[in-house]
DNA sequence: CTGAAAGCGCTTACAG
DNA sequence: CTGAAAGCGCTTACAG
């Protein structure tokens, strides 16, 4: 059987009351006696019954993350910018005393509150790309339930809720600047950059005002749809060297579809840089350590993950707070 | 305020006992009386209290996951393969019914037995390489405490409790056997091969045992240590080019190793395959963008997440289990 | 500084 | 099939 309270409060000749206090350090209790009971604590290996206090507490000290990924890709396939952001979450989470329940959805699933509701979490964290449009309404749920959420991405007047993201406005900015410093004069955009690809979009918005203001309109070949994979990557720079002729430089809204225009153009024997410079965005791991090391912008996921938990915390103790923009990093290698 | 049992109890006009019998599908709650009830408390959002229904049930229907890196390796970089067990996990984890806690862990933590004793956990999966003595004593202490848990790894007869993994020594046996079979005749193996790191050192005997087979042992140039990054791999590489010459096929312990083989290669002018063939180990999502794309070996992270749930589960539940090894797959691409 | 008592919101034997 | 009651193991006002 498991100790209680009352056992080591037994042990140690004190009332449970005196237990529960000397182990939440409690400064009504005596020195001595907070020391002592925590000594026998240790020793009988007591740890106090989460669920109980908890219930009694009315709060679970636990965070709820919700990954949801684009239905439309590989299961197995998350993707890697969500992953050097749950390293930090965890990390900050074990910091602040929370523990982490992960969840992954699927934009149809009947995701919303349910955590909070049953109180198996305070809090919520949504990270994820796609199309916010789909889960709008879900997002408006948890609103109206007064569950506590932050949401990882572009802030949107439409989206009620606190939401933080990195400045991807200025990210697609600056690296189309650094391509313009490097000579480039014909450029090409590959992601989506529509209002169901927020992140995208603003990217795409940073690279055509980094152009205009170098008066470089007319440089601006076109942009193609993609999604944030490498093999839409792949089948969208296939698609512009055949139909629209070659740039000189690519911009991609992602790693993964630069490492696909890096394939593509190994297809029709093009090569980086000389011929096409290639930029992504996200700095992966991988985009290290391909031919050659890529050019791209990297997101503070560390501190992200940080301000992710740390709104979040804000949040369920009532305190005021408001979305977040923070800077994106240029990270030069040798694909520009 | 939050509705409770008592007040959907109020709103069908049943007593609360009615309610939650109600909920939880209970066959004794009369099929009009059941539906009637999960209308309305459907309706009011009302969701069982989790601590409270954990309290009584003395089973919180939630496992933690421990993630542990190896200390020596830099905070953001997860290894790859972990994390596409980690969807897997999840998936399994929620089928089952049950949430999934997760934490990130330094072999230094005191983490031992915390979720379980503190009945925030039924049970733990521990997923980590390195070296296994480190922790062998905190295991030993998961197992005093009567911890339910499944740990990742090679079955080791020195680590009580239960474990699954891959068949590593099938793994390298095929990946070699098929270099062999590509009519190669100098092999060098990187990885570690230590004790210390009994997948890899599984996966060597399975290298050394095909050249064995096939009547090749002194086609074997040597084994070079290197932890399971990419760092690692290009170092051992860059040693083994300038002090041992050159061999035709190197088997790596990782992808990751491979990936710093292949930019090694690169360094010296070295053609892939050509010059050297390159296996990696893991099939992580990179492996398949190198250049050229690798050949390396599978593990089924699908199955061996849920394997580890199930097996858990049926752990918690009082069931026999005994340690699981499951086939490992080759993928030939093009660095072989 | 300490203790006795109430109560968090459930589940489940017990009685009918 | 249903209800009244006990109790899971805590925390925290309340009283001293």
């Amino acid at each position: 059987m498991k100790a209680t309270s009352f056992d080591i409060a037994h042990l140690a000749g004190v009332s449970q009351s005196t237990v529960s206090r000397a182990l939440s350090n409690s400064t009504l209790v005596n020195e001595e006696t907070r020391l002592r009971v925590q000594k026998i604590a240790k020793e009988m290996n007591y740890k106090v019954d989460k669920n109980a206090s908890n219930l009694r507490k009315q709060r679970s000290s636990t965070i709820a993350l919700l990954l949801f990924e684009d239905p439309s890709t590989d299961d197995s396939q998350i993707n890697p910018f969500f992953i050097s952001m749950l390293g930090s979450i965890t990390k900050a989470c074990s910091a602040a005393g929370f523990d982490l329940l992960v969840s992954f959805q699927n934009l149809q699933d009947d995701w919303h509150a349910e955590y909070e509701d049953s109180h198996k979490a305070d809090g919520l964290i949504l990270l994820g790309y796609g199309d916010y449009l789909d889960y709008q309404q879900k997002i408006q749920h948890l609103v109206q339930q007064k569950t506590h959420f932050v949401r990882w991405g572009a802030h949107d007047p439409n989206h009620p809720g606190i939401s933080i993201s990195c400045n991807n406005y200025q990210g697609g900015f600056a690296v189309t600047e650094h391509l313009i410093e490097r000579g480039r004069t014909r450029f090409a955009f590959i992601g989506d950059a529509g209002s169901q690809a927020p992140e995208f979009m603003a990217r795409f918005n940073g690279h055509i005002d980094a152009l205009s203001k170098h008066n470089l309109d007319d440089a601006f070949m076109g942009q193609l749809d993609a999604i944030f994979t490498e093999e839409a990557g792949h089948e969208s720079a296939t698609l512009l060297f055949e139909e629209d002729g070659l740039p000189d430089a690519i911009v991609c809204a992602s790693d993964l579809i630069a490492i696909g225009v890096l394939r593509a153009m190994r297809d029709q024997g093009l090569v980086c840089p000389t011929d096409i410079a290639v930029v992504g965005y996200d700095n992966i791991p991988v985009s290290e350590y391909t031919t050659p090391p890529m050019t791209t912008v990297q997101q503070n996921t560390k501190l992200a993950g940080e301000m992710l938990v740390s709104n979040l915390i804000k949040l369920i103790n009532g305190e005021q707070v408001s979305d977040q923009l923070m800077p994106a990093e240029l990270i030069i290698r040798s694909t520009s």
